[in-house]
Order: C-alpha cells, then structure tokens, then sequence
DNA sequence: ACCGATATGTTATGACATTACATGTGAATT
DNA sequence: AATTCACATGTAATGTCATAACATATCGGT
C-alpha cells in the first residue's frame, strides 16, 4: 500500500511514506520533524519533496488547512476533472469525491467567461458523520 | 458605493474600504501598510476587522491566496449557497459566481455523506478573458 | 572522464496569523 | 454620577507557513 514507488528520490519517497502512514493532513513543518531522524534539517528540503509529489498527483494540497495529504485513489489513473476534498474538522479525516456534475458545471462556466482553468479548488469544511452528536 | 455601513466601527469601515476601493484582493499586510497613516500599527488590528467583516459577509477570505476582497454583491440579500471564485493570476482580477448547480450537487454530495457543511471554498485559478493572448 | 541536469544541504529571510495581556469606550442599570 | 458589563482597541511577542540565494552532491548519457 505504502510502497515508494519507482522513481521517486530518496527526500520524495521519505515525504510519501510519511503522508501515506498518516492517513490525514500533515503540515511541511509536522513532515519535517517526523523526519528529523532520518536527516532532514530544513523546511526546504520537505517542499521541494512536496512540488514534485504534487507534480506527479500522488498528494493534494489542501489550501484551506495549508496542509498535504497522500492522494486516496490509486495513482494507475489519471484525475479527470476536480477532486472535492470534505474535511472534518473534528477529527481530521479527508475524503476526496470525483464529482462529474461539480466538475462539469465549472468547466462550463469557466468557458461562458472565456475563463482558461489552471487549477481548481473545492473544499467542504464541517462535520463527518462520524463525529456528529 | 463605498459609503461606510451602519454599525460598523472605526476600524472596521477603514478596513472595509481599503478592501472596497482596492476592488482586487489584499493580504492583511498590505491592509495594514494602507492604514498606518490612520493609526494602525499592529496586524491585530486588521485580523480582527476582517474576522467581522466576514461574519456579516461583507468581504471574502481567498484561501489560496490568504488574501481578502470586498463583496462584489450587493449587501441587501443573502448570499445563498456557495460563491465560486475566479481569480486570474495575471491582472489578479476576482470574479464572485453562484452557480446553483454547483452549490446544490456539493449539498447534495455532503448530505449524501452525513456530512455537515460549515463553510464551502470553491476557486479557480488561471487566466481571464482579457489576459490571454 | 566529462558534462549537464537534477536533487540535496544550509542559512537566512519573508509572509501570514494568533496568543496574551492591558486599556479604552459606551450603553444599560442602579 | 458611579457601577458594571460587553465589546472594541492597543501593543508586544511569538507562532506558523513558505521561499530566496547559494553551495555541493549525485547520476545518466556521451
């Protein structure tokens, strides 16, 4: 499940282990101390592991939280459209939705304003299920 | 336009209409720089005007900017639903859209899921109308 | 062996946001 | 008028997130 997949650098793998084993948002500065032990020493060093983790689509970015967490789905197919994240704010949990309506709707309201999408960002904070009263 | 509201106080109508006549998104520093000459010396100051002013709805916070805007909307209604936010990344100008189809599919995916929606972010990042080539 | 591209290490600094505590201000009550 | 309470404000210090600038290492291809 958490194999380092082929490909990636030593700094690359370290971060993707470390957001896959967490299974929830990490923030750089978090990363950077659970990786201390293993050499890191400056916050540069778990960014730019981030870009390129980022690049390749195997961890989102969470903009709402300025946090990282490993991507759920499985890395064999590509991300079409844009990914819904609904982030509780109890107790941490992420999931990500691939909602083909929601998507949709903002391509084609981006193309009535003649608007060229670089990247979009969808965020529910609230309650999951599991933490309500 | 930029008239100052009713019971908004001293340091929240500077606030706001820095925000107001800016007409593109500020961090609270630049705020801040804009109001020195009016007494401000301290973030604080504007974190707090900001935190009210977003409770009436009267700006928005863009978080993948962690920068702040007026509402284009007018004030007399409420805002139903989610806004969707087109912010372009070369003349920095921001769009407010609310588009129903998306903001019912999100409710309908959260409620779908249990979960409790406390506050939506949707943006979308990339080049306007007037910017490209 | 050389070269170029990419990854890494390190220091310093910039940018964004909050904690903690003190003080002022104004409306409602006595 | 004095008291009280809620709220707004002032100020210093600190915490959190992110990048610039520069040096060094590593590795694949020629």
């Amino acid at each position: 499940m958490t194999a380092s997949l082929p490909d990636l650098t030593k700094n690359q793998s370290l971060v993707f282990e470390t957001l896959s084993q967490a299974g929830a948002p990490l923030s750089a500065y978090t990363i950077l101390d659970q990786l201390r032990e293993h050499g890191f020493r400056a916050p540069l060093q778990v960014y730019r592991a981030l870009d390129k983790l980022l690049e390749r689509g195997l961890i989102h970015r969470l903009e709402s939280l300025n946090a990282f967490v490993a991507c759920q789905h499985n890395h064999s197919h590509n991300h079409l459209g844009t990914t819904v994240f609904v982030i509780c704010g109890t107790c941490g949990d992420v999931n990500e939705l691939n909602d083909q309506v929601v998507s949709d709707q903002l391509m084609r309201r981006a193309v009535e304003e003649n608007f060229r999408v670089e990247s979009a960002m969808v965020e529910l904070r609230g309650c999951c299920s599991g933490c309500q009263d």
